[in-house]
DNA sequence: TGTACATCAGTGAACGCGCGTTCACTGATGTAC
DNA sequence: TGTACATCAGTGAACGCGCGTTCACTGATGTAC
């Protein structure tokens, strides 16, 4: 077990995307600095060589489990055999798929009512990737900004909210409701 | 300073209630036994007397907060001098003076994300209140079960960003959007 | 290329603190007569 | 209506536990020569 600086970083790094992925599975106040220092198998001790303090690990997985959030969704809407465009964007960001892997989707979704509370500089964090996003869907939606905002609060809010249904049933119907709503609102509908 | 059968199911009461405004002020967790008993000018340990468990009364306290979201949502919509039926009631859901009270206002909007991670029961308990929800505004909005879920997400979606984001004119049109959007949906569209 | 040593990533014991929960106790309540 | 006593709501000290954080230490790394 050496102790180089590549390998400094790479733990750092370890340790950084398991709190993000910890924050979107169990809430920002999920995280503790043993059991994340626990699942990249360092102890405890070693964390301060990282990070000034737990809440300054909060700060930045924050962040980075926003920009993951996005990575993934943009991934997936880009895979091969997706449809391309926002209709297919939309189809994966409120899949069952999305709805059942918390730890690796969309954060905002996943934070949405822990960040309303939270501090002004990790409101700030996540205003930015709202903007982000708003932006994005405006460009897929003859770049309407009321229209942006009204279809991205209702993908959140259709995500979040199946999340909470516990009858699978009723939770796809939720995700297929606001996705053909969503889909038909595009200037250029398809199938 | 008596402890009459009457004043324990007074002091029950106030317990639950001052739980059902913390869990929306601060989320689930941040409920704790001692603040609790403390804000309503008890000792902690007569809180065994009251309820089973800390998880016991976050249960009880979550039912409440969601009856008491939904009864405030609905006294606002019938105050004098407010426009009636839906369009009354999308207006003050989605008003600055909602948003800037969470522990009083709704309690889904205030923690979908967190009950998103919650215990099957809990999410059960939400999941029955978004169904009311649904209800409500499928009546409102020409009984068509898929618009009513589109305007309930994206309510609940507006809401909870809306308190996400810091600059208060930003946050003020997401509100905005979102209300116009919703009312437009109406089949007699008011002014 | 090889040796000598300073650096520093990670270890694990220890700390103070707040938490949920328990329990022996107090004294007003409310009931039996 | 008045007295005697059992009940029980609320008190506050004490508990074990997990947490964030500190620190003296270890031993591999990487640099100066």
């Amino acid at each position: 077990m050496g102790h180089s600086q590549a390998e400094k970083a790479e733990n750092r790094e370890r340790v950084l995307k398991a709190a993000a992925a910890q924050i979107r599975e169990g809430g920002l106040e999920s995280v503790s600095v043993g059991k994340i220092m626990q699942a990249v198998n360092l102890t405890h001790g070693g964390f301060y060589g990282h990070f000034a303090s737990r809440s300054d690990l909060l700060a930045q997985a924050l962040e980075r489990a926003l920009v993951d959030g996005e990575g993934g969704a943009r991934a997936q809407a880009a895979a091969p055999g997706r449809p391309k465009g926002i209709a297919g964007f939309v189809r994966s960001y409120l899949s069952r798929a999305h709805r059942d892997a918390r730890d690796r989707g969309c954060a905002i979704s996943a934070l949405v009512s822990d960040v309303a509370r939270a501090d002004e500089q990790s409101r700030e964090v996540m205003a930015k990737h709202v903007e982000g996003y708003i932006g994005a869907m405006k460009h897929g939606l003859g770049n309407d900004d009321a229209d942006a905002i009204f279809a991205v609060c209702a993908m959140v809010g259709a995500l979040a909210i199946s999340r909470v249904i516990p009858d699978a049933n009723r939770s796809d119907q939720v995700l297929k409701a606001v996705k053909d709503k969503v889909i038909a609102m595009a200037p250029e509908p398809d199938a």
